[in-house]
Parts: structure tokens; C-alpha cells; sequence
DNA sequence: TATTAGCACTCGGAGTTAATGAGTGCTAAC
DNA sequence: GTTAGCACTCATTAACTCCGAGTGCTAATA
């Protein structure tokens, strides 16, 4: 069991590492007020939390360095709760306020303004959009060989494709095409459009259509909607600021690390709701013993969640960032919130 | 007047330094058997050279490095024609085959390849889309306060923007709205519209539809095509490859550099025809002294051109990416032809 | 008994020095 | 005109010293 000025040194020092990336010394810490101890004494105590694991030397005679345990501890106990530093809820604020209507760029310029204020990386997984039901079908002829076709979803999201059409189709037979689409599939879920689109729409197009099989091929390529590029990455350079990562190798493995998008997603893996904060070796993935992640969810409607995640050195701010990110997710929830279903409507009275 | 020998040592000082990226001695170069002469008479040789301002000296016994009036005489006068490497044209040739339906893609893909084949940071400048013409308008409601307004262009491109609507606005009204704007501005090229919708919708606006003002200015909104985003980057971090940027400083600015997009539009001006060689501070962008640009451009269709950059160190290997860049643009320019206009059509059925 | 002062010891980092080697210019011989 | 030879320069590297901030341990103190 720690004693009350053991759990003291340890917050102190943790800060302190966070402040200064130096390990620290136990004449050091005598010397703040907070510390009214003479450095035997802190050293002592952190010789003492050294065997209990929470502290580290990088070599025999250096200062202490918070270990892995050691930050857990500090984030579970010791983390005191934060105000919103005036300046940065100012930040915020412009960037809910300069926004008009695309939540795409929304959420583009969440991941940037959180990677400006905090200097570590964003990364925001977008919502899922394959949720969203459609609206409206619409085909453009282009040519005589092709044609845009359009999907409209009930929050204002266009898809759009260019494909093939049959030869010697004709504009009359795009409009019968357009018509049975919207009135066979209106409603229907991204997701389920392929399947619904085989189920309900085949049989009626085989009957009102020349040439049925071909459009329909086409149709259905066009139709199938990408699970498309949902990472918006903030401070991508950012690491470079944090003097760990001041060396050619570190920040070369970090790129490889977040260029290739597959372990970006596994960070947002078994994501419970709230916020999350994963240490170091903490994170299931592989090369990132060096850093840590905290992450938060955000809604953008019902069933549509999305995900943000900053990443630092171990040694990150954890009070501010978490104080940040929770207040942006919530912001930001609620912009798309509004963004989604007008201003003064509410979902339920459309239904 | 330079000797032959003279010549040849500078060719041969140019490609090793571009190699090697250290200043090149004359016993180093003696040894070499294009160079069969003793290392006192390349000494000399290199001296004169150096009085005449192509090689320059990093300290007073070291070995020499081209200045950039020396890269220059090598990029006009000493560069060996050559043919793409078989590893690179297969690459190349890949991009295009993997390739569907789509511009963007193609484009963005472009940048990334170039990229990886070369190792420098590439910037592709896309096409200027708002030559385009107008081929469709479509408004789709989606609640009682809000409609997407969608415009599809002759080449396929599909621009969609979330609108206010007036309060009260009925369905028919709507559509009337469509009609109006699809009777009267098909045809016209993007910049031109909010001009033309002045000009020739407005009064016939005002004639039949209520609430013509609001829903005016809410339409002239959604209308404003974006000068949109037309840069597209490939190995923004390639530059750390290189020996010379080993270095946070270094690095820093030149990030600095890309990521405020202004100068890198820069990069492009005063574009002639084909391939340009711009070196070190031949560039007129600040802080570019150290980098090496070679752009070229490319055409997708009549009156829409885009260009590439590649950047790297001025040391960079000028032989092999003016080729690829060349075989590239030209490439790039067929596949945005064929996708635009169909693979058998030609544009000049179509009118 | 808990804290503090004092002391010997450790180790990384900064600064100095010396050796190395690749380079140069110049002169004289070929 | 070319080359061999020589004296000189200078960046780089390794070895060495010095210094300071740190530690653990022991004995004195409150």
C-alpha cells in the first residue's frame, strides 16, 4: 500500500516527466513547494516505488521515469480533473461556429484543430455511412455508352458512379430503369442495397427491360457502394515535436506504423463507450510499445458511431487531452447531430 | 570553352555526387575506367571547372560537388538520353490497367506511384474542372428545411451541395425549380454559372415561383462550385530518404513548405510545354534553394490540362525521372482521354 | 521511529586532443 | 600536356578527462 506522500512523489513525477521528457531527481523534486521534503526522503520514496514497479532508471544512476504501471496508476488515481483551458474551448468554438453544411469537413477539421491543440496525431474513423437509407435514384446519360448513376441518402449524402450502359439503350428505358429503382428501393440501407436490389428489383426489370441482364451487371457495380476511405488524419508530423521522437529511425517507424491504414483501424478496436485510455504496451498493436492512445466515440445519428483517436508518447498529457477530446466528441456529436436532421427538427417527427 | 576531358569529368563528378551524395576527390574518380587519366591531371581539370563556376568545394580540402550552374550544364548538355527501366514501365503499366472509372482515382493513384518509383515527393496538380459544362441539375428534399442540389457535368463529375430551402416550399415548386434551371442553364460551363443563373433564371424565377428571393439566394449558394481542391501529394515523406534532409531542421521546413498549399500551386507557374527542370533556386519560391523541381503537364480533354512536380534534392537523379515523368504525363493524358470520352467514341460523334 | 545530512560512487554528456585519411595545390620530372 | 610526388588542410572518429546530477547507504537528528 503507498503511503500518502508516496502517491504524492508519484504524481509528481509523472508530471514533471510529462513537462520535461527528463527523468527526474529526487534534489529536483525537493525543491518544489509542493515537495516540502528533503531529497533523501523522496529518494527513499522512490526507491521504494521503484520495487513496487510504478518507477524506472534508464541507467544506474539517472533520475526516475514513469513505468508503464506507473502511468496507469496516474491516470486511474492521481489524474486531478481538468477545466477546459479558455483558450482552447475558444478554439473550439470557431470550429463549430465557421461551419455550414458538409459534415465530411466537419469532422476533417476536428481531426486538424485536436492535432494543432494538443501537437500529437489525430486519428477520427468517420461514421459508418452504410447505415444511412436511401432517398433518391437518379441516372445521367453521359453518352451513348455511359451514364452516372446517383444515390441520395436521407442525410444528404450523394454517392455517384459512372458506368456502362448496354448499347442502344435508350432514354425512354433509363427512365423506366430510374422509376423501378425508386420505387422498388427507397428505404433501403447502403448495406442492403445489393441484396434488395437482386431480391425485389430483378424479376420486375427482366419483364420491363430490353437487354435486363447487361443493364443489370452494370447496375450492380454501380450500385455497390465502396466501404469507403473513413480515416482523417490530424498532425501527422506532429510526433516530430516531442523530443523522444527527435531520430530518423523512431519517426520512420511511426510513419510505417500510421501509413498503413490497417493497424490505424486496429487502434479503435473493442472500443467500449466513453474514453479510453491505452499505455504503451497497453495498445494489442504491434510496434506500438512506445506510444499511447486515448480514444473517444462520437454519434452522428442513430446506429452511426464514429471514433477518435490521439496519439502521443507515453509521456502525453493525459489530463488535457482527455479533458479535450471528451469535450470535442461531445461537441462534435452534437454538430452532426443538427447537421443531420436540420435545425429545429427532430428525427422523431419525421418519421 | 571546355575540353572533352573537361566534360567528361563533369559529367562523371555529377553522377557520382547524384549517387553517392558525397563530394567527389580526383583519386576517387581516377580510379573509375571512364575516366583512364591520373588523378593530378582530374585535379587540375577540376580546378578549372571549379574557376569557371560548375563544381564548387564544401571546404578548402575536400572534394568537389556540382553548383547548381553545373547541374544546370548537366541537365542541358551532358544528360543521357534513356529508356525506361523494364521494372518501371511494368509498374507504370500496371496504374493503368488496374484502372476502372474513375478520374479521381487515376490521378491520386499517379501521384502515389511516382512516388514510390522515384523516392522524391510528388504533387499533381488536377485538372481545372470548371471548363466543364453542365449537363443535368437535380434537387432531392430532405426534410422540410433542407434539399441537396446536384449538378452532373459532361464528364461525369457529380457536384452536390446541402441547400436551406424557404420555409413552406412545396414539392411542386421544387420541381418547377429543376425544370427552370435544367430549361435554361444546361450547357453552361461551371465558372459561367453563377453568372448565367443571374442573367437568364433569375427573372424567370420571379415570375413563377414564390418566395423567389430566399430560395434565390439559398440556389446561388449551392451553385458556387468551390475553386476545389486540385492537389494531389505522393511521398510527402520520401524527402527524409534522402542523406542531406538526415535532419529535423531541414525536414521541418521542408514540410513546412508542402503543407501550406500556396506555394506549392507556386511550383507550377509559368508553365511552358512539356518537361521543366527547375534547380535549386532557379525556383522562385522561397526557401526552395535545396530542392530540385521537375514538372511536366498532362491533358484530360480539350482546354483542361493538369500538371505534376516531382521534387527532390537538387542532387537528384534528373536522367531517370525525366523519363518516367515523360512517359507518365503522356500515359496519364491517354487513360483521362479514354475515360472521359468514352473508349470507342471520339468526342467530334458526339456534337 | 521517521527524517535528514553527509559521503562515496556511478554514469551520461560536453569538451579536448590526437590520429586518420581523403582531399587539395603546386612543382618538377617525364 | 601529363603525371608523380610532396606538403598541407580539414572533417571525422576515437580516446580521454571533467563535470554535474543522480543514486544508495550510514549515521546523526527531531
Amino acid at each position: 500500500m503507498l503511503t500518502n506522500r508516496q502517491l504524492l512523489i508519484l504524481q509528481l513525477t509523472v508530471k514533471d516527466f510529462i513537462d520535461s521528457a527528463q527523468p527526474v531527481g529526487s534534489r529536483q523534486l525537493s525543491k518544489k513547494p509542493e515537495a516540502p521534503f528533503s531529497s533523501a526522503t523522496i529518494r527513499n520514496d522512490m526507491a521504494d516505488l521503484e520495487d513496487m514497479g510504478y518507477l524506472e532508471k534508464t541507467h544506474t544512476s539517472s533520475g526516475r521515469v514513469p513505468s508503464e504501471k506507473g502511468y496507469r496508476f496516474f491516470v486511474d488515481h492521481l489524474l486531478q480533473p481538468q477545466t477546459l483551458a479558455l483558450e482552447d474551448s475558444l478554439q473550439l468554438r470557431t470550429l463549430f461556429q465557421d461551419q455550414v453544411g458538409e459534415s465530411e469537413e466537419l469532422i476533417r477539421n476536428s481531426a486538424t484543430i485536436l492535432s494543432e491543440l494538443t501537437n500529437y496525431t489525430t486519428i477520427l474513423l468517420g461514421p459508418d455511412t452504410s447505415m444511412h437509407a436511401v432517398k433518391k435514384f437518379s441516372i445521367v446519360p453521359l453518352d451513348q455508352q455511359r451514364a452516372v448513376a446517383i444515390i441520395v441518402t436521407d442525410n444528404g449524402h450523394v454517392e455517384n458512379r459512372i458506368f456502362d450502359v448496354p448499347p442502344g439503350f435508350t432514354a425512354s428505358e433509363i427512365e423506366k430503369t430510374v422509376n423501378i429503382l425508386n420505387e422498388r428501393l427507397i428505404g433501403t440501407s447502403l448495406v442492403q442495397l445489393q441484396q434488395k436490389l437482386l431480391q425485389e428489383a430483378k424479376y420486375v426489370f427482366e419483364q420491363h427491360i430490353h437487354q435486363a441482364e447487361q443493364l443489370f451487371s452494370s447496375l450492380q457495380q454501380a450500385i455497390a457502394v465502396e466501404p469507403e476511405e473513413r480515416l482523417y488524419f490530424g498532425g501527422k508530423l506532429n510526433m516530430w515535436k516531442q523530443p523522444e521522437f527527435h531520430d530518423f529511425q523512431k519517426m520512420k517507424s511511426f510513419f510505417e506504423l500510421i501509413e498503413k491504414g490497417n493497424p490505424a483501424m486496429d487502434l479503435f478496436q473493442k472500443n467500449g463507450q466513453g474514453i479510453q485510455v491505452r499505455i504503451g504496451s497497453e495498445n494489442k498493436v504491434i510496434n506500438m510499445e512506445d506510444y499511447s492512445v486515448i480514444t473517444s466515440t462520437y454519434s452522428a445519428g442513430e446506429n452511426m458511431e464514429g471514433s477518435i483517436a490521439i496519439i502521443g508518447p507515453k509521456r502525453m498529457d493525459y489530463a488535457r487531452v482527455i479533458t479535450l477530446l471528451d469535450t470535442l466528441s461531445h461537441d462534435l456529436s452534437t454538430a452532426l447531430h443538427r447537421l443531420t436532421f436540420g435545425q429545429e427538427t427532430d428525427r422523431r417527427q419525421d418519421k
